[in-house]
DNA sequence: CTAATCTCAGAGGTACTGAAATGC
DNA sequence: CGCATTTCAGTAACTCTGAGATTA
């Protein structure tokens, strides 16, 4: 849980108010740091939600992920790929996994090279018991209305998109 | 640099459809992705931006609130507060800016139990130097125009507010 | 005495680099 | 051969806990 700060003021905001004095515009500024601290705040929720489950919020979503596949196992490197994170911190991530239980590694059959990452029985039975801890919080975003959720949505994508997640999209907005 | 991804789909907008398939609406946990995916971003462009410099964003951050104090002295207390972030962290950060020249520490006369932290000279000019690097950039956040980042601010204003950032403010939207 | 401030030691989680092993 | 996939060793930066010293 992150300490409520309980300042008698925004420190975001005066932070803001102050910066125009100095240097100028200050909505760039503004925004950019409110996504830092609600990333500590969301993440920190998780974090507490899943401790119980003996799930960091990392390794939840690579259980989702295999929990979403056809046959219940994934490439590492598509782990990788579809999470966005780097190669050795999926390997990480299941090496914890695999010391917990909740998932099996096995060579892939079709690429010698590769590694398969299958999701186990308990591992199904912790999403689901995580995946209630979860949406019982609305994914830390209660006090968000559904509408502006979207619109949060749609902001951060053109970030993303001109970051290169999606191929070809640097520059285009759907 | 985050390298792109450059996949043929958006990996996050697949998780939602996905999701709402096995577990019901997605909205939030779209949202809270993609908040977790663009901090990212942001934090490896600021990072690279400032490593000329020799500073991360978090020490960035440090003294930009120094410089914005009138005498360029801060408890480390206030800077913690301010920041929110651990008081071990504000530790860490102060060791490393001291290691660097760009901030002296000296006991608060005001209160024997505190520390000040005061800005140098070469840490005024860092500041100037490492903030046009940050303004250059737009704050990672020059793909987003500029209603929409107080729209983006707004939003997320309601929930730093519900996790108690501000005192009394936690039920309240201004 | 209680409470606040700061520091230190240690643990945990993640990201990254560079190098190696293996197989396409 | 070049290239892709994974792992390992090491480094870095941050967060938090718990303990201790100092002082309001």
């Amino acid at each position: 849980m992150v300490r409520p700060l309980g300042l008698p003021f925004d420190p975001i905001e005066r932070a803001g108010q102050t910066w125009e004095k100095h240097f100028g515009p200050a909505s760039s500024m503004r925004a950019a740091t409110s996504i830092f601290r609600v990333q500590q705040i969301l993440l920190a929720r998780f974090d507490e939600a899943l401790r119980p489950h003996r799930l960091t919020f990392a390794r939840y979503e690579v259980l989702v992920l295999l929990t979403f596949s056809r046959t219940g196992e994934l490439p590492l490197k598509v782990i990788g790929s579809r999470l966005m994170v780097h190669p050795t911190s999926v390997t990480n991530a299941i090496d914890r996994l695999v010391a917990a239980g909740f998932v099996r590694r096995r060579p892939n059959p079709d690429d010698g090279r590769g590694v398969l990452a299958g999701i186990t029985d308990e591992g199904r039975q912790v999403v689901v018991a995580a995946t209630a801890a979860l949406t019982d919080l609305d994914f830390g975003l209660a006090d968000v209305p559904e509408d502006e959720r979207a619109a949060l949505f749609a902001v951060l994508k053109r970030v993303r998109l001109g970051a290169g997640d999606v191929e070809g999209s640097a520059t285009l907005v759907e």
